[in-house]
DNA sequence: CATTAGTAAGTGAACGTTCGTTCATTTAAG
DNA sequence: CTTAAATGAACGAACGTTCACTTACTAATG
């Protein structure tokens, strides 16, 4: 028996995401992936059944290497300003040095993929997430408050940071980059309107 | 001479649309969108030079709607709080009434049409908002920052929860409705974050 | 007011191309 | 030797776009 080639896989995934970026879903078509990929046609179809199926695999792996990215170093246990700092710096971080994996998961996020990839993973991390922020509310270093609230005022910030980063340009429209010291701005900006005032 | 159909186009246009929330930029194909709209495929090109320019000009229009919708009742020389809250108030509305509106724009946000569609109504849209700021920064009612960080906070969470509601999913993958209180509460912590702490 | 000439809107069929996918065959590793 | 990986050619379907033609409205004419 002749084992499968690891190696092509994760090039065809990547070229793949390379591909989406540069020209949407609409580019991606199974001939130009082979050529790019170095493949036949016919092999990407030993690895993927189809080609909902590369995208939605692709975008699963992703999931799982950005969730991965996102817990190094955090604990659920941490407080809250400290886990916050960690979430914000891993994200920060694994965005800037991936851009393409970035961009490829903001486009597979806002198209009707979206709703195929309701994962395992994501599961897990959203359980963390819950525990990490209930016990900050427990211990009044967070404002009561729903779990999709708190991620919105959280996270939607450094996401759109990264994505004018990405863009290289700002809501006006003229270059922009993200430097570290707009990121720790709005984090504590964040952080401010998130914890409770003492009274 | 006949004239054009104003309806034709409008037609057409909300149809392009509606296919493409449905089933991404992949699912806008000319022969399906002229049946949708009781169109012949020739009719299209009356209309518009080609397929990306029927996208382009959809996505400008709808950013017009947009900011028209955003800025009513809104003026630059607002206090903050009550500019936010007007900005705020108009965003939610407009978004939960036209969903398909706001999920067309988001995917054409995140995809390589991104970079054509730097129009004079965002120009004007982002000269208005500077000014905005640049005024409460100095009444000492908003924190200095720049103004891609101004945003990111402001407005990015607003855009988070209206995604949560309308793909009806949280972050947990549970059902989510977004209701009003929710929405009071967020603008209440981001501007407890942005309004400069008195000593 | 009725008729007509002119013009652009509107059409269905057709164009060549590219699409996603399959198949008969070859290649290479256990 | 066996078996699955890997291939290039080929499939029908669907794609974006165009073209020869008809329709319907405007405006000039009498």
């Amino acid at each position: 028996m002749r084992p499968r080639d690891a190696d092509k896989e994760r090039v065809i995934k990547r070229k793949a995401i390379e591909m989406i970026v540069k020209h949407g879903f609409d580019g991606l078509s199974m001939h130009k992936l082979a050529k790019a990929a170095g493949v036949s046609p016919a092999t990407i179809y030993i690895y993927f059944n189809d080609r909902d199926d590369l995208i939605i695999q692709t975008g699963l792996e992703e999931e799982l290497k950005m969730f991965d990215a996102t817990l190094k170093g955090f604990d659920a246990s941490m407080s809250f300003e400290e886990g916050m700092r960690v979430q914000w710096m891993n994200r920060a971080y694994y965005f800037l040095e991936n851009p393409d994996q970035m961009n490829f998961m903001e486009q597979l996020k806002h198209s009707p993929y979206h709703h195929e990839i309701g994962s395992q993973v994501k599961s897990n991390f959203s359980k963390l997430m819950s525990q990490f922020v209930h016990k900050a509310i427990d211990n009044k270093e967070l404002v009561p408050l729903p779990i999709e609230v708190f991620w919105a005022i959280s996270f939607a910030p450094l996401y759109q940071l990264v994505k004018f980063h990405i863009n290289k340009k700002g809501i006006t429209g003229s270059p922009y980059v993200l430097d570290a010291q707009s990121i720790h701005l709005a984090l504590s900006i964040v952080l401010k309107g998130l914890k409770p005032t003492i009274q």
